[in-house]
DNA sequence: GACCAGGCACATC
DNA sequence: GATGTGCATGGT
């Protein structure tokens, strides 16, 4: 049975009341610069957050975090610098990829790049080797603030748990569902889903029974019946 | 020492 | 189209 479009206007709103309340503005993404929110959306990829990070460090410390100096450096050197992100080859390879891209298809502009609309340049970021839709999403919203809901596995893992979606659901399902229900804003997009993931780090993992989870009190939540795994 | 983290591409059926 | 596998580090 699928719940109608007012229960779920409603019920996503609720969530980010609460989740806004209990984890406060998120000040989201964690980057100086558009472009180095760009370059952590690759090297976060099935990456903890912090791993990323060191990475974006050693890249600043060599002087290295801009598009047109990035798009000269050896990707032998690259990768050694990267190493702490995990898959340091692969993501060598993609950010490589992606300057070179962003060099010569904007000249290393983000102004340029903005004046796309959404749809389109969604088409092209997805057409690059390594930018899968979360990818994409993260640096429409994040970087360009273009007006696009960004679905990771916490998103998956909650919304589930809190049956608003199925375990099965696809990326595009469950973005529609926000994209659906909520304003088209990209402040409360960047909000909404820098939310989900305070909520999925803090509590879904060392509370997956989800006692002390503040959305426990929402709607029609059968968080007994949910399958277990939470992974 | 196992398990996990803000994915993606590619092979195979 | 669905399912399985490689990619790899650092924290718990």
């Amino acid at each position: 049975m699928k719940p109608s479009a007012p229960y779920l206007r409603r019920t996503l709103t609720r969530i980010y009341e609460k989740l806004l309340v209990r984890f406060g503005r998120q000040h989201w993404w964690p980057g100086e610069t558009p472009f180095e929110v760009m370059v952590g959306a690759i090297l976060t990829q099935n990456t903890a957050w912090r791993n990323a990070s060191i990475a974006i460090e050693r890249l600043k410390k060599a002087d290295l975090l801009n598009s047109a100096r990035l798009d000269r450096v050896p990707k032998s050197r690259l990768a050694k610098l990267i190493r702490s992100s995990g898959y340091f080859n692969q993501k060598a390879k993609r950010l490589k990829s992606f300057v070179r891209y962003f060099q010569k298809r904007y000249g290393g502009s983000v102004p340029q790049m903005r004046r796309i609309p959404l749809d389109p340049l969604r088409k092209e970021l997805l057409s690059l080797p390594g930018i899968g839709p979360e990818t994409a999403d993260s640096i429409l919203l994040y970087s360009l603030g273009k007006p696009i809901f960004v679905v990771d596995a916490y998103t998956r893992r909650i919304l589930a748990r809190h049956s608003l979606i199925s375990w099965e659901a696809s990326y595009e399902e469950i973005q529609a569902l926000f994209q659906r229900n909520l304003l088209t804003w990209s402040p409360l997009f960047n909000e909404y889903h820098a939310l989900l993931v305070a909520l999925g780090k803090e509590l879904c993992r060392t509370h997956p029974e989800c006692h002390l989870c503040p959305l426990r009190s929402i709607g029609k939540l059968r968080l007994e019946t949910s399958p277990a795994p939470i992974a």
